[in-house]
DNA sequence: TCTGGGGTCCTAGGACCC
DNA sequence: TCTGGGGTCCTAGGACCC
């Protein structure tokens, strides 16, 4: 989505259209989260200083963000996608990647054509304006890398196409901050080997890669530049982590007024740790210091915890270890070693079953059936069981469909047609509570497609009335 | 009026284990 | 008797992305 923010905005504003907004945090160390077109024609751009942007740009809109509102425009572009094919990655509520391949609409060979895609690309377009009022651009490619990069290039409302046998030339002269993965550390690595371009890393050879940027960096980037992307498009992924900060708009230095902030940061991490439904681990806490030093501390648990007291104990213990009379400007806390489950779930199972069943004594995976090499048996044995679109039942979650599987997960969507949108959970692919099921019947199809109109754009703002609400 | 908030992935050293 | 070779887990920091 084009400048997606200040886009939301300015569709629900319409006094803001075709003037300078920038979306943003407000206080005196705000930065800018979106500036629109109009803005940026003045140098405002995203993660600068807000202080900065109002040197540059004084006449604009300046608002706060409203992240629930463009979580329901987000949700609905989503949707779209998700009608050309199952398989689509979000990488932020404004991007995601699409695998079309997998939404097998390529024709009979089930090869695209640059037209063909071209006008899945444009219809795609035409259906987020009408539906949403706002601006998409389109990157269609035969890989995520090549995608991305098209998309960028197509902005603003523009669609590019990069074909296949075309990818090496095209990258050659671009500077090496295009290929994702080149931020300012490693465009200046490169920039001290004479090594500027796209071109010039492919040259470079990937021992010369690896000696500059180490084994995994050094070698994903020497692969990217010779226009090469493996990677997999992958619905959905479990998060990892989940942590709570905020930056004061003037530094801390009371012992007691920074423990009362780490206890509130912890009972805010922990609240979306439990609406998630899951458990952690490893407490975090982050403090950046008046100088814009950062640490962490973290502090490995005997099991999950969802509970905001034993958040609060550890975060508390781990900033009561570090000095920070100089004064800090930020504190966070967070919480990583995710697990659906607590402590308090395993008590409770150690209580009515065996302890021998439990965690590490789990009956053993299946090994895959021989069928061909080893490696390719494993491939084969997933690729057959739980191929994306097909029903499958879970003991306790129920009916759903497979929407992706890969490296011995399993990730389902628990939903049918006449539900509402469904829940997505990922499992072990030999996960003995899963089967597979009997198709159902589509008669209740429609209950789950995005109940939109073109024009509730137009109704008022104040987040009252967003587009994805159910029209009657 | 210098520099948000939410994440992911990688590296490296030490502890620990077999 | 100067000290192997894996592997995993934990901690801390850093780069990067939107």
């Amino acid at each position: 989505m084009d400048a997606f923010y200040a886009a939301v905005e300015q569709a629900a504003k319409p006094s803001l259209r075709g003037k300078p907004v920038i979306v943003g945090g407000l206080g005196p160390r705000g930065v800018v989260a979106t500036a629109s077109y109009e803005a940026r024609v003045f140098g405002v751009h995203s993660a600068m200083p807000m202080a900065q942007a109002r040197r540059l740009c004084p006449n604009a809109a300046y608002l706060t963000p409203r992240f629930g509102l463009y979580r329901r425009v987000s949700e609905v572009v989503m949707g779209l996608l998700r009608e050309l094919s199952p398989l689509v990655e979000p990488l932020s509520l404004d991007e995601a990647f699409v695998d079309l391949q997998a939404g097998g609409a390529a024709g009979e060979t089930g090869r695209w054509s640059a037209d063909a895609a071209r006008a899945v690309g444009e219809r795609l377009r035409r259906d987020i304006r009408a539906v949403t009022g706002l601006c998409g651009s389109v990157g269609l490619a035969g890989s995520k890398m090549l995608a991305k990069i098209a998309s960028e290039q197509a902005k603003p409302d523009g669609l590019v196409v990069i074909s296949p046998g075309t990818e090496r030339a095209l990258l050659a002269p671009m500077p090496v901050r295009t290929l994702p993965g080149v931020g300012p550390a490693t465009a200046q690595t490169l920039r001290r080997s004479g090594i500027a371009t796209v071109g010039e890393i492919a040259e470079a050879g990937e021992a010369e890669l690896v000696r500059l940027l180490g084994r995994a960096h050094g070698g994903a980037l020497y692969t990217m530049a010779r226009g090469i992307d493996e990677r997999p498009v992958v619905a959905e992924r479990d998060a990892k982590s989940v942590s709570a900060e905020d930056t004061f708009d003037t530094d801390l230095t009371d012992r007691a007024r920074i423990q009362a902030e780490i206890a509130r940061l912890a009972d805010r991490c922990v609240a979306r740790l439990r609406a998630a439904g899951r458990s952690g681990r490893t407490v975090v806490v982050k403090i950046r210091s008046y100088d814009f030093s950062t640490l962490t501390r973290s502090e490995t648990l005997r099991g999950p915890t969802d509970d905001p007291a034993v958040v609060r104990e550890a975060a508390a213990r781990l900033v009561g270890g570090v000095d920070t009379t100089a004064g800090v400007r930020l504190l966070g806390v967070g919480v990583s070693g995710l697990a659906d489950f607590t402590q308090e779930d395993l008590f409770a199972q150690a209580g009515t079953r065996a302890a021998g069943l439990l965690g590490a004594d789990r009956p053993p995976s299946p090994a895959p059936p021989a069928v061909g090499g080893p490696a390719a048996g494993r491939e084969t044995w997933e690729v057959r069981h739980w191929l994306p679109g097909l029903d499958i039942r879970h003991a306790r979650y129920g009916p759903g469909w497979v929407q992706g599987s890969g490296l011995g997960r399993v990730t389902v969507r628990f939903e049918q047609p006449g539900s509402p949108p469904g829940r997505v959970r990922t499992f072990a692919v030999d996960d003995p509570e899963l089967e597979p099921s009997e198709p159902l019947p589509p008669w209740g199809g429609q209950a789950s497609e995005p109940a939109i109109r073109p024009n509730v754009m137009s109704s008022s703002e104040a987040g009252a009335a967003a587009p994805g609400t159910p029209s009657p």
